[in-house]
DNA sequence: GTTCCGGTTAGACGTTCATCTAAACAGCGG
DNA sequence: CCGCTGTTTAGATGAACGTCTAACCGGAAC
């Protein structure tokens, strides 16, 4: 348990006109409702088939993929990779649309910064 | 966020054991390896419960808190929090030390500025 | 229409997880 | 030394999760 120096954390205004949705963790506590209204989320991205579907998706040409491409990249059945799709799709971290024979997803990128927002530890500073 | 020379948060080094650190999702995709890396870290913040705990330890004065304030604000039994405790320190993201009676946690800021920085829709502008 | 292919849904099965109670451990004060 | 308080560990239990196979739906091609 090594001791380090104190993170130093800075209440930054917290002036982020959004409301509800991005006072970083470390600006003040987490209210039960939000904490209950963001676990969804984060557990949505805490599997590392998850993980490895977002990014594929989030670099593919276009910004989306086809499930076809997403299938392949696994060693999973394709039932499983759906799945795993629904969680995201349900957790509202991607979108899809089916056009012809096959089914496109994308990322919907709001969703992903609001994560990213709460984690971080400020929001200006950056060095 | 109009930056043409991009802050470039940085990846923070610590990086225990593949070089895989830091590209956020969007950039290129994650391999397998880094996924299942960085998937329990996720899975660690991805509960109410510990959510919270790690907002009201990074928001309390000083930067750290003891287990008595913690388990104050929750309606768990007190192995319940440390449950909890334990899985936010082995996962990294929080450090602990005894002194004397109380034992204090505080935030571990590398950790939670990773998570952050791979949600991070992209770092350079696109677009 | 019928057949084939891509993708999802339904249901089952074993594992992991959150929570509890009971017990142990660590300091402090008499 | 002994008891008291704060914290962690151990073990049990029920719920949630990841994966599979089998069955189903939607569209395209024959």
């Amino acid at each position: 348990m090594s001791k380090q120096a104190l993170p130093v954390i800075q209440p930054i205004s917290s002036d982020t006109s959004g409301g509800a949705c991005c006072a970083p963790l470390a600006c003040e506590p987490l209210r039960q409702a939000e904490a209950e209204e963001l676990a969804p989320l984060f557990k949505a991205i805490a599997d590392p088939v998850r993980l490895r579907l977002l990014s594929l998706i989030a670099c593919h040409e276009g910004g989306e993929a086809c499930v076809c491409d997403l299938t392949d990249a696994f060693d999973l059945t394709g039932p499983t990779i759906s799945h795993h799709l629904k969680v995201l799709r349900q957790a509202g971290l991607v979108d899809c649309e089916r056009r012809g024979t096959w089914v496109h997803y994308w990322i919907n990128p709001a969703s992903l910064e609001r994560l990213s927002a709460i984690l971080a530890p400020r929001m200006a500073a950056t060095a």
